[in-house]
DNA sequence: TCCGTCGAGGGAACCGGTTGCCACGGTGTT
DNA sequence: AACACCGTGGCAACCGGTTCCCTCGACGGA
């Protein structure tokens, strides 16, 4: 077994042509398949091709036209369980339909954001998928704006997946879930098993995944003619680290509540060692939820009550539809539902 | 505020040139920065630029030898908690030095990674990294083994991040954690709490992630001079639902033990809910372990006793080695330690 | 036998950048 | 006033491919 090794000299067509005795037009011929090549010719460059371990630039050829088309994908962190599901319907879909795949994590950081973008703008990437949730604020909707109209004049497509929508008129595919209506599904559960005192815990205060599911939470008291009071919501981040130390909080100052509604399973989860540690039970002394329903909901003890998200069908949607869309076409935007799946996390408050 | 929305002819650099009165090779030298260029002929340029909103085509700066690195790396899933957690090392050291990063997912289909590998070899891709276990068999250190040299020529790099090393001789980077030095720590502390009937839970039986997590199980029982029997060994994948499966299987076969030890996390999560199904305390009737030490280990109740592993550290070190390697120099092969977490899933056996 | 046709392959322009080399014009020096 | 020099910017070659267009030779039919 002969090992061409050490020779760090990647070959050009040229090469292969010449040693095949044919010129480098005839090569790219052979290897892009289509036109007529005798068989004699097509065998000496193929093994000519073999010998050197070529492989053509695919950056050449993208240049020339015909190269592999990119797609790339933002995030904040791809750790979070949510986020990983998306990507990876992301990720399965866009290679299905033969594109590669850029990642890039912010560390929710705006400027790092802006930076790939205009990266991928100089890739000619054929569409750049912004995932998850952010602050909604002005100066966002300004900024994501100019970046799809600066893709878009690329040629490339910017799309929002599980992120608000921008003004009409931005050139931007938005696929979302539906967080109000999942929370109030959820909360409305929770208040038809009697409680009437639940803290809504975690979630950045000016993020939109955060406040849809608050404004599903409030929307559902309303919908029972009840005001929730003020001092049940408490904010913090999306971690199990926040939901430990809130509840902690909330346990230190007594609040006064029967069920927990967290903002992310993970933040439930936090939560629940908490509670735990406080030797409160489950769902007897306070009921909890989560949303997300990440796998390990069910393994919590006791099986985290949750609203399940279909993330990964997120992702895939979000590219099958960037790459759908033809320049001019109306601009899309997708609501996917949710569901509740009921486990055992939720009871009956304590009776007094 | 005009938006030249719908151009989707992306400009190049002779239409700025032309714009501001001046050859492309000026524009080249003022965007590249060093060149020495008047200001009155910079501040031209600089407002066709703007006006244009024109960025260099990266691909045909990678063709002209000053584009972007990118590196490459790929995974069985990301979703998978410890993989996400090694690809987001991976991804922030990339991005921290400078590189583009591309995934692929291989939902273990090896013909995928195959591809994958030449299609990065075709993208001359700085390195190109893959994560986590795999099964090790001849075939597999061939097949590698062939990816290493043709990367290697084309002035590539294979890196092995969590995966085991090849034959001497392969151009390879190995970065690893000590998968039976964890274990073997991890069972110690089993056995000091005087089980003697400990459960080898899950893990695909030919996968050398489970394989060095057995051994390691196997050692630390035969210096106590034990035998662990065999029927103790459970075989299924990676999973919570594989956990939970072959957990419950265990029960229903009454096989006799009183600890659990599993090999990850993940499948700990789900044999602990089927210890709870089953009516089962932990750690008063069974002990139970995991290995990964995931964010959620300690909000199982128990909290899970388990081995951290750096996973993120290892991602950013793959990295690192791969692009401080020089042609030539000796390869590496990196193993990080490991150490075991004590939490509350582990205690003495049940009096009889 | 001659001509038309067709299949195969070569030459050169092109994709969109970078950069070595050279020309040009203005200034400082002797 | 002549000269050298330096700062500036254009031309053209090059990176590694693709593809249009054209030529050349073989073959078949009249």
């Amino acid at each position: 077994m002969t090992r061409k090794s050490g020779d760090a000299s990647r070959s050009t067509i040229r090469d292969v042509a010449a040693r095949a005795g044919v010129s480098a037009s005839t090569v790219s011929r052979v290897l892009g398949g289509v036109y007529p090549v005798s068989a004699a010719t097509r065998g000496r460059v193929m093994r000519a091709v073999r010998e050197l371990d070529y492989v053509a630039d695919a950056r050449a050829k993208a240049v020339a036209g015909v190269g592999t088309p990119t797609l790339a994908f933002v995030l904040e962190d791809i750790t979070g369980p949510s986020f990983a599901h998306m990507a990876h319907g992301v990720e399965r879909e866009a290679t299905r339909l033969g594109h590669l795949c850029l990642v890039c994590s912010t560390e929710g950081d705006v400027r790092h954001e802006l930076e790939f973008v205009e990266m991928m703008r100089a890739q000619r990437a054929a569409a750049v998928i912004l995932v998850g949730g952010t602050a909604d604020t002005p100066e966002y909707r300004e900024r994501t704006h100019r970046m799809a109209d600066s893709l878009a004049s690329a040629g490339s497509r910017l799309v929002l997946c599980g992120r608000p929508p921008l003004d009409p008129g931005a050139p931007v595919t938005v696929i979302e879930y539906d967080n109000e209506g999942g929370a109030y599904t959820l909360v409305a559960h929770v208040l038809a098993q009697g409680h009437r005192r639940v803290l809504f815990l975690g979630g950045r205060a000016d993020h939109t995944t955060a406040l849809g599911r608050e404004r599903g939470y409030l929307a559902a008291h309303r919908a029972r003619g009840l005001t929730p009071d003020p001092a049940l919501l408490l904010h913090g981040d999306f971690t199990r680290d926040a939901g430990h130390r809130l509840m902690q909080q909330a346990l230190k100052d007594d609040l006064d509540f029967t069920a927990v509604v967290a903002a992310t399973d993970m933040v439930a989860a936090g939560a629940l060692t908490a509670l735990h540690e406080a030797g409160l039970t489950v769902p007897g002394d306070v009921s909890l939820a989560g949303y997300d329903d990440i796998p390990f909901a069910r393994d919590l003890h006791p099986a985290l009550t949750t609203v399940h998200v279909p993330y990964e069908e997120l992702g895939r949607l979000a590219v099958r539809t960037a790459l759908d869309h033809t320049p001019g076409a109306p601009d899309e935007h997708l609501l996917l539902g949710t569901h509740v799946v009921v486990r055992d996390s939720v009871g009956a408050p304590p009776s007094r």
